[in-house]
RNA sequence: GCCGACGUGGCGGAAUUGGUAGACGCGCUGGAUUCAAAAUCCAGUUCUUUCGGGAGUGUGGGUUCGAUUCCCACCGUCGGUACCA
């Protein structure tokens, strides 16, 4: 007999829900602990053998610190606002609520059957009102605090307004808008509307232009992910970026603390420099070149501010404010030409395009600061508008980019540094010194920077500045399915926040879920929501990171309706001890998060400067997805598949590959992977728009249900196989629920963790399950024999037996604290297979293996425990405690090594000394043939590791 | 393009401070058991070999008595790139 999983699962099911094993409150008695899991999106497809990776190592991780004594909070919910669930409510008109808690239904009961120890009296979802409610009132709070620079933390706007009343702008220490400059009485002279617009540039919540992806013929903006190649994802209509009156969130006023504060903690070094990248801190000058013919002028920024004398022209990006202005008549057509080019790109795209140089010139000139040369202002792809300034001053000598550009138009390039001394340096780098720079010439670069910013200061063209890469953040979204902003437009068009009193703002009910002609949200539609006696409504929802930058304070207190989190429970649970999750989170969730918990920290709401101390990244686990070729042209009016070889003979330009259910798939993933016909016709059923069409591989030809054999042989349509990632658009999900269905949750969870490193990705293969599913087996038959007779006893454990189950607390114990879960699922395997060999019924050692065991597979071993006699659940039981003693051996095999390589093995006691050691290993018998070949240069003894002789043939 | 990660048998992977390359598992081969199969158990399994060895951790170089591990250059794959979440 054997265990059965179906049985076992109910009843410990059954069993944790009615002991409320998982249930968590505070406690002061017990230190905290606080685990977490990456907010899960409850897509339609369902969670996916990927998704519980990271959460079975949080599983495995909370357990384990739950059995070393802690109170440990380990909270789920669901990020439930997104894209996808309004687009399938435009597709089907089901409603995004409707459809959301349909998903998450489906969630809950998948992860249920994995058997995580999630409270779920804590669960939130961020569509519900009672939450959102907290998430429209911190974005009241950013709304009514700006950035001091000079205390660097977020005050009360209510405290400029003073400022501003008293001294005007004048020593003001707010982050932001430095273009307006006005005096206690100009701004007591204000309109309303003056006074509102001027704040604006400094709340952390503001509103300001910003560039959308707008489709004209689908009349809505698009997400960057619905765009693709420039033309929208569905319809293929042209894109292109354009200005819209949106929310943002200044970030931008804590690129400092965001970059001081990963050296507290504990990510990866990798995270950490991901981060500091996107903040992108540089120091060097702001310098202004004016237009010729004009009082405007171009600021830049530049890290090289030594090369100034090396600037030949200057770039805008195509969106520049300038752009319009300065063009002259002459180079009108090629600039807008250019310019609606350029919009029609996505970001990426045109800072992938490296190997064609394009822009256009405006015609018009800036005047060097120093020389007063003229230098032409061209327009480029290349300098993006968010960046900087959103203009350059063009070194082509001493930078790649500019000089392929000076190449390409024919600009002149000036050689600014003599590298005559340094051969191998390239164009940037900081080697050698100034020359044809006027009174740079001769000084270092780092001289030169430094000397070339006072004389740019002097001149009153320039300064010293600090830049960050890192931008504000885009808040609005012109959605239904997100969270409404708590704001009223009175009749001067002024921007008003909603009282606590008065939130929830919830989203109105909706039948159509398109947008509106204009691009305005569908809420837009609402009047009867819209409109209130006190103005209009904000139509614009936030967008998805807003509900999932706080979450994890809310788990604390997650029913309170007073406060977002009591101060009781924030100053307990603290912040979150281990975080797990994807890498893909790296700049966005994990950037906005510490932002939000930094100003919540401000504002003396949490008690801790960052919210995650400890990062642990998940690898993902990949689909392999499956596709057949279909060519591109018709043959006699029907469509025809090839075989993925003949196709490359063909050559693959001429086909479109179909991704096809991999269900349908024999050998899916390998080198060989094909449909046979039974393949081919379940794929006609699923898309029998291909009814008719033409299957031809190299051993015949498919069509009409029938297949013509040209060698006797049966049909293989060779399929094109390809790693990415798991998705319902690329039929290759994989759905936990079988294989639980199958084997079992525990070995489910122990086979993930199995499959390797826990922060690697690597595609889902079910070959392989069978072993840990033997494991289980084996597991299981230490404590019952065939009869499902318990056969554990209270007689002694012999020596080896106590010596293995201690090895295997002590690997175990090491590795769940290295997060090295796949190591620790071999180690369960090496102690069982000694065990069972060894035929122990001891329960000495049988009972500490089962609660070493308890964190990776919670059912089998609650099941066992409670057959075992006791009451209460395992998972509450103590982790059991390593001995050093029972590991103490009386001898020690040493490696003998001739040049790094082993040639013998050498049997001795743990304490023989050096010399003893060189003497017996050179008495060795397989050692004599190496020992007369050459004469022994040197001996290298390491103790307890190896003993090498380093020998030279004469 | 830029930023980050990864690359080891037929396959997933192990070797965490430089010290026995391939733990553990899958697959495969042979055997035991069985009327037979499944299941289970035992043995073998990097490649090559003249059976002494030799080669071997993406490729090429370097440091070292010794390199999967450290350094340099390159190739490939994956993730992010600011509105997917």
């Amino acid at each position: 007999m054997q265990y059965n999983h179906r049985d076992a699962e109910a009843r410990v099911k059954a069993f944790w829900k009615d002991q409320e094993v998982y249930k968590v409150e505070v406690n002061t008695s017990k230190p905290k602990y606080y685990v977490l899991d990456m907010f899960p999106y409850p897509s339609g497809a369902g969670l996916h053998v990927g998704h519980p990776l990271g959460y079975i190592a949080s599983d495995i991780y909370s357990r384990y610190k739950r059995q070393s004594g802690y109170n440990v909070l380990h909270p789920m919910g669901y990020d439930a606002f997104g894209l996808p669930a309004e687009q399938y409510a435009i597709q089907t008109g089901v409603h995004p609520a409707d459809s959301t808690a349909k998903n998450i239904q489906q969630y809950r009961s998948q992860l249920d059957n994995i058997g995580f120890d999630y409270d779920w009296s804590r669960e939130v979802q961020t569509c519900d009102p009672k939450y959102y409610k907290w998430t429209q009132w911190i974005f009241i709070q950013l709304f009514e605090h700006y950035y001091c620079t000079k205390s660097n933390k977020a005050k009360p706007i209510a405290d400029l307004i003073k400022h501003l009343g008293a001294k005007g702008t004048s020593e003001l220490t707010a982050f932001g808008g430095n273009e307006t400059n006005v005096t206690s009485e100009e701004w007591k002279a204000m309109t309303a509307v003056e006074q509102a617009q001027l704040l604006m540039q400094y709340r952390l919540a503001y509103r300001k232009e910003s560039f959308v992806n707008w489709c004209e013929e689908l009349g809505t903006v698009l997400a960057n992910d619905e765009v693709k190649d420039g033309v929208s994802e569905r319809g293929g209509y042209p894109v292109i970026k354009k200005p819209m009156l949106q929310w943002s969130l200044r970030i931008t006023a804590y690129a400092e603390r965001l970059l001081e504060g990963l050296n507290t903690l504990e990510w990866s070094e990798s995270l950490k420099t991901i981060q500091r990248n996107w903040i992108g801190k540089s120091s060097g000058a702001q310098v202004f070149f004016k237009l010729e013919n004009s009082d405007d002028a171009i600021e830049v920024f530049t890290t090289r501010p030594d090369t100034i004398f090396g600037v030949t022209y200057m770039v805008l990006a195509p969106e520049h404010d300038l752009v319009k202005e300065i063009t002259t008549p002459g180079q009108q057509a090629e600039v807008e030409a250019y310019v609606a080019m350029a919009s029609a790109k996505s970001e990426i795209d045109r800072m992938a395009e490296q190997k064609t140089v394009s822009g256009a010139f405006t015609g018009a000139f800036a005047k060097h600061p120093f020389t007063g040369n003229p230098l032409p202002i061209w327009i480029s792809e290349y300098v993006l508008k968010d960046y900087g300034t959103g203009a350059i001053m063009a070194v082509p000598a001493e930078d790649a980019r500019d000089n392929r550009f000076a190449k390409q138009f024919d600009l002149p390039i000036t050689q600014v540094q003599d590298k005559s001394q340094f051969p191998d340096a390239q164009i940037g780098d900081k080697v050698g010194r100034m020359i044809n720079s006027d009174f740079l010439n001769g000084l270092k670069v780092k001289e030169a920077i430094k000397l070339a910013i006072q004389r740019l200061y002097d001149s009153g063209v320039g300064s010293r500045q600090r830049n960050y890469k890192l931008r504000d953040a885009n808040y609005s979204r012109q959605r239904y399915w997100g969270e409404p902003f708590p704001i009223v437009y009175n009749r001067e068009q002024i921007a008003q926040t909603l009282t606590l009193a008065e939130l929830p703002l919830e989203l109105p009910e909706l039948e159509d879920f398109k947008p509106t002609r204009e691009g305005k949200s569908p809420l837009a539609r609402v009047e009867s929501w819209t409109n209130t006696d006190s103005g209009k409504r904000e139509t614009d929802t936030m967008p998805g990171f807003a509900g999932s930058s706080w979450y994890f304070l809310r788990y604390m207190d997650s029913t309170n309706d007073d406060v977002f989190v009591s101060e009781e429970a924030v100053n307990y649970w603290k912040e979150v001890d281990l975080y797990i999750g994807g890498t893909e989170h790296a700049v966005g969730h994990l950037m906005y998060s510490r932002f939000w918990h930094k100003f919540l920290y401000d504002l003396g709401y949490v008690p801790t400067q960052e919210p995650f101390k400890k990062l642990i990244n998940q690898g993902m686990i990949q689909g392999v997805i499956e596709s057949i070729y279909l060519d591109k042209n018709k043959h006699d009016g029907s469509n025809r598949f090839l075989c993925a070889g003949l196709a490359k003979q063909e050559g693959l330009e001429h086909f479109t590959p179909i991704p096809i259910h991999i269900d349908f798939v024999t050998d899916y993933g390998s080198e060989n992977s094909h449909i046979n016909l039974d393949g081919i016709k379940k794929f006609l059923d699923w898309r029998p728009e291909y009814k008719d069409a033409i299957f031809e591989c190299s051993k015949g030809i498919f069509q009409n249900g029938k297949f013509t054999s040209k060698t006797g042989d049966d049909s293989l349509l060779i399929t094109h196989s390809e790693v990415g990632k798991m998705s319902k658009s690329k039929y290759n999900v994989i759905n936990p629920d079988h294989i639980i269905e199958q084997y079992g949750a525990d070995c489910f969870r122990m086979y993930e963790m199995f499959l390797g490193p826990i922060e690697q990705s690597k595609p889902w293969d079910t070959n392989g399950i069978e072993g840990v599913s033997k494991f289980i087996k084996k597991f299981w038959s230490l404590y019952f024999d065939e009869n499902q007779t318990l056969r554990v006893t209270d007689e002694d454990a012999s020596k080896e037996q106590l010596a293995t189950l201690h090895k295997a607390i002590q690997k175990v114990k090491k590795d769940i604290e290295g997060f090295s879960f796949n190591t620790c699922v071999s180690a369960f395997m090496v102690a069982v297979n000694e065990l069972k060999k060894s035929q122990t019924s001891s329960k000495k050692v049988l009972q500490p293996l089962l609660k070493l065991l308890a964190p990776f597979a919670p059912f089998l071993t609650e099941h066992i425990w409670l057959e075992l006699g006791n009451t209460s659940s395992i998972h509450l039981s103590e982790y059991p405690i390593f001995e050093e003693k029972y590991l103490q051996s009386d001898s020690i095999i040493y490696p003998v090594c001739v040049n790094g390589k082993k040639r013998a093995d050498l049997e001795t006691s743990p304490d023989t000394d050096k010399d003893t050691l060189i003497e017996l290993a050179k008495a060795l018998s397989p050692m004599q043939k190496w020992l007369s070949e050459g004469e022994v240069v040197k001996t290298i003894v390491v103790p307890n590791r190896m003993i090498n002789f380093v020998i030279k043939s004469g």
